[in-house]
RNA sequence: GGCGGCGUGGCCGAGUGGCUCAGGCAAGGGACUGCAAAUCCCUCUACGCGGGUUCGAUUCCCGCCGCCGCCUCCA
C-alpha cells in the first residue's frame, strides 16, 4: 500500500502544514518516523452529505496521498457518527438520528446503514481512497464510557439531571485552541439555554435518557441508561486506532470552536497530554451563493445534482484541485462544468502520451523531468497548494520540448496525488472503431458517398441527424470516425 | 457585538515589492477541414476605494466600502 522502501520524490522531502493550534505553516514532523497517524472527521450518517461536505473529505485524501507519494507509512481513520450528534446544545437537544428516525419513520440502524452507504459512494466517486478504518461511533460505547470515567475520576465533569457534563473550568487551556474569550462567552447572554450548566462551554459526556422514555439508541452506563455525547467519540476512537497522541487531525472550519476544541479538552485532560494532536488542518467552506436557495426547497447539492447535470463526479475533484482547501471557493455549476472541460482535456493528453509509450511509465529524460518533478510535488508540500500543482500538469501538457516518455513518466506520477485514474482511463475524445454499429457505419458510408460527389447538403444532413442523438462525426485522413457525447 | 478570512482580467482562481506576475474555462484570430468537431499556434482584458511607507505596491501599513465564515447543529 505505501511506497515504503522508496525515496520521495524530488520537492517532496519537506511537507509543511498549516497548524490551526499554532497558526502558521509548520513542518511535518512524525511521532513515529515514517509513520503518519491522521484522524478525519466524517459524516453524520442522518442525511446526504453536501458537496460542502465533501470537501473535507477531499483534502485529507489529497494529504494521504501526498504522504504516500513521500514514502511514509499512513494510517488515515475517518470516523462515521451514528449516534449521539445533538440538534442543539441545550438539554433540549435531542439526537440528531433520533430526530431522524422519529421523522422518517425508519429506525436509527437503518438511517444509519443508509446514509453510510451512500456517502461511501460518494467518496469513491470522487476517487477518495478507502479509508484505512472506519470506526463508527455506536460501535464505540464502551471506549466512550471508559473515557468519561476517567475525566470522571480526574475531577473534570460533574452531573445534573439531564447527564454527565464536562466543566471547562477545569482545563486551563481551553480558551487557547480556538482563541476564545470565555468570560465574552459568558456575557453574551446564552445563560438561558444551559439551565444548570455552570459555564455556557460546559459539553455533554453522557446524555441520560429520561425517566419513561425508550430510544432506539441507548446504553446502560454508571450514569445511567442514555448515548453518548458528540464529542467524547472522536477522542475514544481515535485514541483506539492512533493511541494517545497522534499526528494530524482534520476537519472542516466550524469545527474549531467547538467540536475540536472540546475533544482537545478531553484528550489533553484525559491522556495528560499536550499537545494532542501535533497539527490540525482545516479546511474553508464550498461558498454556494445562490446554490443556497435550492437547498431551502429542499433540493441538497450533493454529488447526484452533478451527475444529474451530465457533470461527472470527477470533474468535481479537479474543481476542488482549483482552489487551495483554505481558501473558501465558490461554487457554481458553470465553474464545475468548466472544470469538467479541463480534466477531460488533461486525461485526453495523458491517455495519448501513455499509449505513444506502451504504458510505460519509466521513461522521460531526467533533465526534462526532474525540475518538473519538483515543482509539481514542492506545491503540494507546501500546505497542499494543488492550484500550483495544476500549473506543472498543463506545463507538462502543453511543454513543446517534452517527448510522449517525459509526459507520461510525469503525469502517472502527479496521479499518485492527483487520483484521476490515468492509467486506466479511456481517452475521453477516442473515436469509436468501425464496424461496431452497422447502422452508423452505414450512414457514414452514405455520408462518405455524397462528400465524393460535393453533395455537402446530404452530408451535413446525415451528420446533424446523428448529431441529434448524441452521435459526433469525427472526419480523419483515414476517414471518417465517430463517438458518443 | 466578539473572533477569523476574503475582495485579482467575462468566470473559477494561484501568486509576488520591480524581472513580459500563474493555470484552467470562456472569447477573438490563425493553421487544419468542403464546412465543422478535436488538436495545435497566437491574442485580449486585472489586482474594491482613499491615504501612507518606498526609487518603485496588486503585493507592506492605516482608514473606508463590500462579501463570507465561526460564536447554536453544520464540512
Amino acid at each position: 500500500m505505501s511506497d515504503d522502501g522508496r525515496r520521495p520524490p524530488p520537492g517532496l522531502e519537506d511537507i509543511r502544514l498549516h497548524d490551526t493550534r499554532r497558526r502558521r505553516l509548520v513542518p511535518l514532523e512524525p511521532l513515529v518516523p515514517g509513520h503518519v497517524g491522521i484522524y478525519t472527521c466524517g459524516p453524520t450518517v442522518y442525511a446526504p452529505q453536501t458537496l460542502g461536505n465533501m470537501r473535507s473529505q477531499l483534502y485529507p485524501d489529497l494529504l494521504r496521498r501526498v504522504l504516500r507519494a513521500a514514502g511514509l507509512d499512513v494510517l488515515h481513520v475517518v470516523n462515521i457518527t451514528d449516534v449521539g450528534h445533538l440538534t442543539d446544545d441545550a438539554s433540549a437537544g435531542d439526537d440528531k438520528m433520533e430526530e431522524a428516525a422519529r421523522r422518517t419513520g425508519q429506525s436509527a440502524a437503518e438511517i444509519a446503514a443508509h446514509w453510510t452507504q451512500q456517502w461511501l459512494t460518494d467518496r469513491r466517486r470522487l476517487a477518495c481512497c478507502e479509508p484505512d478504518v472506519l470506526p463508527r461511533a455506536a460501535d464505540h460505547i464502551p471506549e466512550q464510557i471508559a473515557l468519561v470515567r476517567t475525566l470522571e475520576a480526574k475531577g473534570h465533569t460533574y452531573v445534573i439531571d439531564d447527564g454527565v457534563y464536562f466543566d471547562v473550568a477545569t482545563f486551563d487551556r481551553y480558551a487557547e485552541f480556538a482563541g476564545l474569550d470565555l468570560d465574552e462567552l459568558e456575557a453574551t447572554g446564552r445563560v438561558e439555554n444551559v439551565d444548570a450548566k455552570r459555564h455556557p462551554a460546559d459539553f455533554a459526556l453522557w446524555k441520560r435518557t429520561p425517566p419513561g422514555v425508550r430510544r432506539q439508541q441507548e446504553w446502560d452506563s454508571p450514569w445511567g441508561r442514555g448515548f453518548p455525547g458528540w464529542h467524547i467519540e472522536c477522542s475514544a476512537m481515535s485514541t483506539r486506532y492512533l493511541g494517545t497522541r497522534f499526528d494530524i487531525h482534520t476537519g472542516g472550519v466550524d469545527h474549531i470552536r467547538v467540536h475540536h476544541t472540546n475533544e482537545v479538552a478531553q484528550s489533553e485532560s484525559a491522556y495528560d497530554v499536550h499537545p494532542w494532536v501535533s497539527i490540525w488542518l482545516h479546511n474553508e467552506f464550498l461558498e454556494l451563493g445562490s446554490v443556497k436557495i435550492s437547498k431551502s426547497k429542499g433540493h441538497v447539492l450533493v454529488v447526484d445534482s452533478l451527475v444529474e447535470r451530465g457533470i461527472e463526479p470527477l470533474a468535481f475533484r479537479y474543481f476542488f484541485f482549483q482552489a487551495h482547501y483554505r481558501q473558501q471557493q465558490a461554487f457554481s455549476f458553470e465553474a464545475v462544468e468548466a472544470a469538467g472541460t479541463a480534466l477531460r482535456r488533461l486525461v485526453h493528453h495523458a491517455v495519448v502520451a501513455r499509449e505513444a509509450v506502451g504504458g510505460d511509465p519509466t521513461g522521460g529524460d531526467p533533465g526534462r523531468c526532474d525540475p518538473r518533478r519538483r515543482s509539481f510535488w514542492s506545491a503540494l508540500a507546501d500546505d497542499l497548494n494543488a492550484p500550483r500543482a495544476l500549473t506543472v500538469v498543463w506545463d507538462v501538457i502543453r511543454g513543446a520540448e517534452l517527448t510522449a516518455a517525459d509526459r507520461w513518466s510525469l503525469l502517472a506520477d502527479f496521479d499518485r496525488a492527483l487520483g484521476f485514474g490515468l492509467a486506466e482511463a479511456t481517452d475521453p475524445e477516442a473515436a469509436t472503431a468501425a464496424g461496431s454499429d452497422p447502422r452508423v457505419d452505414g450512414l457514414l458510408a452514405e455520408r462518405e458517398a455524397a462528400r465524393r460527389t460535393r453533395d455537402f447538403t446530404t452530408a451535413d444532413r446525415i451528420r446533424d441527424d446523428l448529431a441529434a442523438e448524441g452521435i459526433e462525426v469525427v472526419d480523419t485522413p483515414a476517414g471518417p470516425t465517430w463517438r458518443r457525447r
